[in-house]
DNA sequence: TGAACACGCAACAAAACGGTTGCCCTTCTT
DNA sequence: AAGAAGGGCAACCGTTTTGTTGCGTGTTCA
């Protein structure tokens, strides 16, 4: 079934727009976005979490594809991975694309005094 | 305090991606983004849900801005508003320019052999 | 008018979420 | 070698989410 793959690609966006849901994870996403690797113990440092849970957002966030992990040396650093963030924002584009067409066919369909279909 | 507003903003946009987390939400979104709106028990045909678990989602989006509704007799009809959707895409759009940016500075940063900083 | 339809409200249960605590291990640093 | 720093793992807890069921209300229509 074609279906199947369908509902997977759903699932796995829904996991993204899920894992932006926190405010937490929108502040580390922000701090990550300006480029450099953080490790756990940073992102911790700016605020009022303990490192478990900041640990867990991580995961939220890596497993959302959202985010990517290395280990180097004692520390765990953290990075943006936009793949996830771009698939995002396109769906969006296609929604409101698709909102604005109907919308327009709407008008146009009005304006014609139309009424078939 | 200024941070006091930015919090705020913060709260909404994370609820915006919350219930953009769902499945059966996104769902929901594909078939309203077609333009018309529909009511409860139509949008319930769809799936498997209840009625009454899918009259919660609806809550859920119409809480986050996402959509609206009206109604009219015996139905509630539903529709998409946009202006959650062009938010949140916005600010996915931000975020995906400021690791470009970072990724860029990075790799000037690497090529004129800089180290400062 | 009465049945069928569309829906709201409230109570409830199961699961997921966000966070904490305690303990342990590895890796630096002195 | 010993302490400090960074972090993993698991148990636990309160709250929120997700879904169900039961029942009541307004609307449409034959």
């Amino acid at each position: 079934m074609s279906n199947t793959r369908h509902s997977q690609a759903l699932k796995r966006r829904a996991s993204i727009f899920a894992a932006l849901g926190d405010q937490t994870r929108l502040t580390v996403l922000a701090r990550l976005s300006a480029g450099e690797a953080q490790s756990i113990a940073r992102l911790t440092a700016g605020s009022r979490l303990s490192r478990q849970a900041m640990t867990k957002h991580l995961g939220v966030l890596t497993r959302a594809g959202i985010v990517h992990s290395m280990r180097i040396g004692r520390e765990n650093l953290f990075r943006l991975e936009p793949r996830a963030i771009i698939d995002a924002r396109s769906y969006l584009e296609q929604v409101s694309a698709e909102w604005d067409d109907a919308l327009n066919r709407l008008k146009l369909h009005v304006e014609s005094g139309g009424s078939r279909e």
